[in-house]
DNA sequence: CAGAGATCCTGCAAGC
DNA sequence: TGCTTGCAGGATCTCT
């Protein structure tokens, strides 16, 4: 699944294809793909067409491309969800099968929005101040419907003291803080139990009533693990297709929670164990990373 | 208002 | 063999 590392290494590529280029076209294979973007599909497509690509920029896992014309300016958001790609194909090469959106470039290739699982999608929208933008640095922009985003940990201008004090104030538990994209963006539901494995914490330890020293640990370890991620996701990058979803050596890899019930702990030779827990998998090693109660009887 | 849980969506894999 | 069921999960919506 894309998270931060996949969508950086997705955003670079864009930015070698698509900086310089015009949309001169674009189609809409699917209406899901377009659902948040407000004027509905037309006005995306009457938007869209005939701009020119100024920039691909990111925070956390949302992307987005600046677009503009003489007398306009925009951000195309995309999220990729759980299945997003963003291919650049030939022109008039064949379709992939999960096709959703379509731009024409004026260098004769085509920008794919391919999306298997429909929860990306494609919007335009207009740009805000960043909230987030350190004071005394210019006030950079971003698009609306991203400034509720946090910063992530690879953006200039986080602030992990703030982050710390972000997560003390949550009477909630420290998984899920981990994935509150307003908290600190950019952590999926992989690299957060990666990040909790390696900062030996159980995910469902209350924020609040971990240590301020702990909640630095656990940052660095998720910085750590998605800069190692990074490092390989951006090794195989083919020069023509653009490739989010993993296949960049994803699976190649070395995950030391996720997956890896009933396999020994890398570091003690446990046996790791998966709860489910938000709907989702959760894996941990049962005496690396103790939980809650154990935690509280020890004092 | 904050937190917890349901929901969307498709393809694959496991089980009967 | 073929059907049903479960699972994967990011963001958003709804309910408490």
């Amino acid at each position: 699944m894309p998270e931060l590392p996949e969508v950086e290494t997705v955003r670079v590529g864009l930015e070698t294809h698509l900086v310089g280029r015009v949309i001169t076209s674009v189609d809409v294979a699917h209406p899901r793909a377009v659902r948040r973007h407000a004027g509905g599909e037309p006005d995306l497509v009457g938007r869209l067409t005939g701009k020119a690509v100024t920039g691909v920029r990111r925070r956390g896992k949302y992307l987005w491309i600046d677009v503009s014309d003489a007398t306009d300016r925009a951000a195309l958001v995309v999220h990729l969800g759980m299945s997003g790609q963003m291919l650049i194909a030939r022109g008039g090469a064949p379709d992939h099968t999960h096709l959703r959106v379509r731009a024409l470039l004026d260098d004769e290739n085509e920008l794919r929005f391919v999306d298997q699982r429909t929860f990306g999608g494609w919007h335009l929208d207009d740009y805000t101040v960043d909230a987030y933008a350190p004071a005394g640095m210019p006030a950079a922009d971003v698009p609306v419907s991203v400034a509720h985003i946090a910063t992530d940990p690879f953006d200039p201008a986080f602030d992990v003291e703030r982050v710390v004090n972000r997560m003390r104030a949550k009477h909630s538990e420290i998984k899920r803080v981990l994935l509150d994209q307003t908290v600190i963006s950019g952590v999926g539901n992989i690299y957060a139990d990666e990040a909790l494995w390696r900062a030996r914490l159980h995910g469902a330890r209350i924020a609040e009533t971990i240590s301020r020293k702990k909640l630095r640990e656990l940052i660095e370890a998720v910085t750590v693990v998605m800069a190692e991620a990074l490092k390989v996701g951006g090794t195989s990058f083919d020069a023509l297709y653009v490739n989010v979803n993993g296949q960049s050596g994803y699976f190649e890899r070395s995950l030391n929670a996720y997956g890896r019930a009933g396999e020994l702990c890398r570091r003690c030779g446990a046996i790791m164990r998966r709860e489910s827990f938000m709907n989702r998998s959760s894996f941990y090693c049962p005496r690396c990373q103790r939980r809650p109660s154990d935690v509280e009887s020890r004092g």
